[in-house]
RNA sequence: GGGCGCGUAGUUCAGUUGGUUAGAAUAUCUCGUUUACACCGAGGAGGUCAGAGGUUCGAGUCCUCUCGCGCCCACCA
């Protein structure tokens, strides 16, 4: 063992030891217990950023945890197929080489992706497992898999069949770069400085003779005037008396185009925004889509796939959204029709994967009838069958299901899940999209004829599903289903999902509606929602602003075990998480005090301390103090990270054993411990102790404590992985308060100790004597049984203790509790220090006294307060009243 | 426009159902002896718990308002 932790080549070879003996599956105990997480199936394309390791360090760390405590445990990894961004990977590539994805033909192009899917889609995996990632790999799972192909479009019949798929033309959400449709999900909002463009469209009055005069105009204000060339009316609201005159009109002209536009009244509109004239636009604004509907207006599209303006726009043809707007607006100022331009700040979605503007397009697509299924979904989180932590987020999702919208779930583009209706060619009419059924079979396998026409011209949709279509199905689909399998028959429900909030409504949501109208079953009863991970500064990590953290990096310099340790311990329950490299160093620390705490245990490993439990130890009563706290301490504290893990409160769990393990463990019994280090007892406990801290820690630590562990000495037919051993179980009879009293009183005299020898600048070398005044018999025995420790820890030489010792002439002065503490200061002395010293203590217990005092002269404490609380308060007073006697009586002496 | 979260030591954050003297880590200062560890040990200093009001015997914790910061949702063209 060297002196410094290397943790680059433990890792290997540790996760090499793991792999060959296939732990990840392996049941610790002979329990029937089940445990199983459902993994978020990272992107394909993706490669590990910090929120995979969060993410997957807290799944790991509980299968772990499950694992020793003897459940059978199923964590099974997996990728999406993630087809928007999978083809954006492999489209660029195909341009690196100077070719389309139309010139090799659909076909082909989805056997490129799955090549770059061979080459490159393994990657994250990889990564997952230098994570320390404890998965059941033989079980990896692909969203294009076959089996879980199979549960697609077996899902997808079944809803068509219950009435839940529709196929419809609405507005959508269109990505004009990917040349999709999008959900609402995918698009995001993002705030940006836009322009109310305020354009006149002239009045054409009944009745009217000649042209308009220059005040026969009314001005609409637009954020998005190419639109324009697709305005079939502009609305008003019927009480906006600003445009009563517009009841006497016949219609307005739109500028340009020409084209005459009615005028239609309705309440919809908001007087107070822009002119108060809106511009209907059916194709391309959901609200005048809407409007359009009600009031049978035509639907005039004027944009093609990649949002440059179509043939209808005359002139504009060919140009971009952008660009077209630009020239609109000249135009207009031509021919004076242009007002003026307002700076106008507003919410517009972009394309979640390109980050292009999406464009509000008309488009036949197939939709998900949202509502009946989140039906049972609002339910079983309601009713707790489902839990959110932390609990807050139930708010946020039963608000989002409660206005739940219709999911638009076909995608134009090629690799995915090619969507399972064909249309008879022979008796399916195009023109007709919204809900004709006639000649659109919906089938998992291809039909050979039309079961109306018996024709057998038949071709498959050519969109494929959302993404979230197939993730949506992960809990069961990785099972077998829709076959009754044994892993669905014993893993689902599945017991935990740990994910970020960014995915709640994207994938959580989806699941668990998916679970009941598939299963009839919640796919899991915890949901642990954990924060994002962001910069120093609070801001998202990402490549346009370089402020990643790589997690990769991060392992190559402190090793994973220290990423793992660092991140839980700062990640609060809900909090959002703030990173910088630096705060990777206190998980590096500490596996570097953990090693070397052990390399000192086992050096004095000269007994043979395998075959005695620590529990006859502690029955035959002959163990020393030391011994028997850090035993008591030890089990205190498996209790509480045990309740921590329950609770998904890790970062305490991290953050106690921390505690234990470097303050009560290292600080102070190792120290103690060397009084005694030759005895056996003292290796038995040396042993036990460390051995179960490293079980304790092996969830989040894995690679060190398995490597420590690996090194002790062992019985003959033990385990040979510390991630097959038992979780440390709780016993009441290894806790003793009484020794854990004793001890604290011990530590604080030896503090103290040290404390006025820093005060008076003793030589640390010196070793000095101490008096300590007690007040009742016992205290005298107690602290002479434990003074070789007070000696060796506060160097110190002679110690007297009576309930009778007087303060010597010059001493520094403590008061601990009850108790009062004198080091003899001749020769160093300074009086007048100690005077200062002694007044300022003074003063500042008298403060506390007074408050005290007033609290419990107080009627309504004293009787309203519970009783205990009020002896506390008593007691206290008490305490101090002692305390600064005490000292009154020494500063007179002084 | 609606909803949520956060303001605690110089910095980054903990703080369970209100209850003894508000805790860590890190930075800083002093010192450094001892059979693991300088990625270390000992000791010190550092807080009007954002502000104002209220409930209570008692508030960092519960309520109301104000100020500052962040996030999510939403078809105001």
């Amino acid at each position: 063992m060297s002196n410094a932790y290397d943790p680059k080549e433990v890792e290997q070879k540790i996760y090499a030891l793991w792999e060959k003996n296939k732990f990840f599956h392996a049941k610790t105990g002979t329990d029937k217990k089940k445990y199983s997480v459902v993994i978020p199936p990272p992107n394909v394309t993706g490669i590990l950023h910090m929120g995979h390791a969060l993410n997957n360090t807290i799944q790991d760390i509980l299968v772990r945890y499950k694992r020793m405590q003897g459940f059978e445990v199923l964590w099974m990894p997996g990728t999406d197929h993630a087809g928007i961004a999978t083809q954006n990977v492999v489209e660029k590539k195909l341009k690196a080489e100077k070719k389309r994805k139309e010139d090799l033909g659909r076909e082909k192009f989805i056997e490129n992706v799955w090549q770059w899917k061979e080459k490159y889609g393994s990657t994250i995996i990889n990564q997952l497992k230098r994570l320390g990632c404890s998965c059941d790999w033989d079980r990896e799972r692909f969203t294009m898999d076959e089996g879980l192909s199979n549960a697609v479009k077996e899902v997808f019949v079944d809803l068509y069949n219950r009435d839940l798929i529709y196929r419809g033309t609405y507005i959508i959400n269109w990505c004009p770069r990917c040349r999709t449709a999008l959900s609402d999900e995918e698009a995001e909002h993002m705030d940006i400085d836009g322009a109310f463009y305020h354009i006149k469209y002239p009045i054409i009055r009944k009745n009217q003779q000649g042209n308009p005069t220059k005040d026969d105009y009314v001005v609409v204000a637009t954020t998005r005037p190419e639109t324009m060339l697709g305005d079939v009316a502009i609305c008003v609201n019927p009480k906006d008396k600003r445009y009563k005159h517009l009841k006497d009109a016949q219609e307005v002209t739109l500028p340009i185009l020409n084209r005459k536009l009615k005028i239609i009244f309705d309440e919809e509109v908001d007087v107070e925004v822009g002119t108060g004239v809106l511009k209907v636009t059916p194709a391309h604004d959901p609200v005048d889509f809407e409007l359009g509907k009600k009031y049978g207006l035509e639907e005039i599209n004027v944009m093609n796939e990649d949002a440059t303006i179509n043939a209808i726009g005359g002139e504009f043809e060919g140009m971009d959204r952008f660009e077209a707007r630009e020239a609109i607006i000249n135009k207009l100022k031509q021919m004076g029709l242009f007002v003026k331009s307002e700076v106008h700040r507003h919410a517009v979605g972009h394309c979640y994967r390109c980050n292009t503007m999406v464009e509000p397009r008309l488009s036949p697509q197939w939709f998900v009838k949202m509502k009946p299924l989140a039906v049972p979904a609002i339910k079983a989180v309601e009713k707790d069958e489902i839990n959110f932590y932390p609990k807050r987020w139930e708010k946020v999702y039963l608000n989002w299901m409660n206005n739940i919208r219709d999911w638009c779930i076909s995608r134009q583009i090629w690799w995915g899940h090619r969507i399972p209706v064909y249309y008879c060619q022979n008796c399916y009419d195009d023109k007709d999209l919204t809900d004709n059924r006639r000649g659109v079979i919906v089938s998992k396998t291809k039909p050979e004829k039309c079961p109306e026409c018996k024709g057998t011209d038949i071709k498959q949709e050519e969109d494929v599903l959302d993404t979230w279509f197939s993730s949506w199905l992960w809990p069961f689909s990785t099972m077998g289903w829709p076959q009754k399998t044994k892993e669905l028959h014993e893993f689902y429900p599945t017991s935990m999902l740990a994910t970020a909030q960014d995915i709640i409504f994207f994938w959580v949501a989806r699941m668990i509606m998916a679970g009941y109208a598939f299963m009839g079953k919640a796919p899991f009863k915890d949901i642990y929602i954990h924060g994002i991970v962001r910069d120093d500064k609070g801001r998202k990590m990402s490549k346009s602003i370089g402020n990643i953290i790589d997690p990769l990096d991060i392992i190559d310099k402190f090793g994973t075990d220290a990423l793992r340790f660092s991140i839980i311990s700062i990640t609060a329950q809900g909090q959002d998480i703030f990173l910088s490299e630096k705060k990777f160093e206190v998980g590096r620390n500490f596996a570097n005090k953990l090693w070397n705490a052990s390399r000192f245990v086992k050096m004095n490993l000269k007994e043979d301390v395998i075959g005695v439990s620590l529990e006859d130890l502690v029955k035959c009563g002959k163990l020393n103090s030391a011994d028997r706290w850090i035993i008591s301490r030890f089990y205190k504290t498996a209790d509480e990270v045990s309740k921590y893990l329950e609770t998904y409160k890790l970062n305490d769990a991290a953050n106690r054993i921390y505690e234990f393990v470097w303050h009560e463990f290292c600080d102070w019994y190792l120290e103690m411990s060397k009084l005694t280090i030759e005895q056996k007892n003292t290796q038995v406990v040396l042993y036990n102790i460390l051995e179960m801290s490293l079980r304790i820690m092996h969830p989040i630590m894995p690679f060190i404590s398995e490597e420590i562990w690996q090194g002790l000495p062992k019985e003959e037919d033990a385990k040979i992985s510390i991630m097959v051993s038992l979780w440390p179980k709780s016993k009441k009879k290894m806790k003793d308060t009484v020794i854990d009293k004793k001890m604290a009183l011990i530590i604080e005299i030896i503090q103290t100790v040290r404390n006025i020898r820093a005060n008076w600048k003793i030589e640390p070398v010196k070793f000095i004597d101490i008096a300590i005044k007690v007040t009742q018999d016992e205290e005298v025995d107690m602290i002479r049984d434990n003074q070789i420790y007070i000696k060796r820890l506060a160097r110190v030489e002679n110690i007297t203790v009576s309930t009778t010792v007087e303060k010597p002439e010059h001493a520094g002065v403590a008061v601990i509790g009850d108790l009062e503490l004198f080091v003899p200061l001749k020769g160093v002395i300074d009086i007048d220090r100690e005077k200062l010293r002694l007044n300022d203590l003074i003063d500042e217990l008298k403060k506390k006294l007074n408050l005290v005092s007033d609290r419990l002269e107080k009627g309504d404490f004293v009787n309203k307060a519970p009783e205990k609380i009020v002896n506390m308060e008593k007691e206290r007073k008490n305490v101090l009243e002692t305390e600064i006697s005490g000292l009154e009586k020494n500063l007179a002496q002084l």
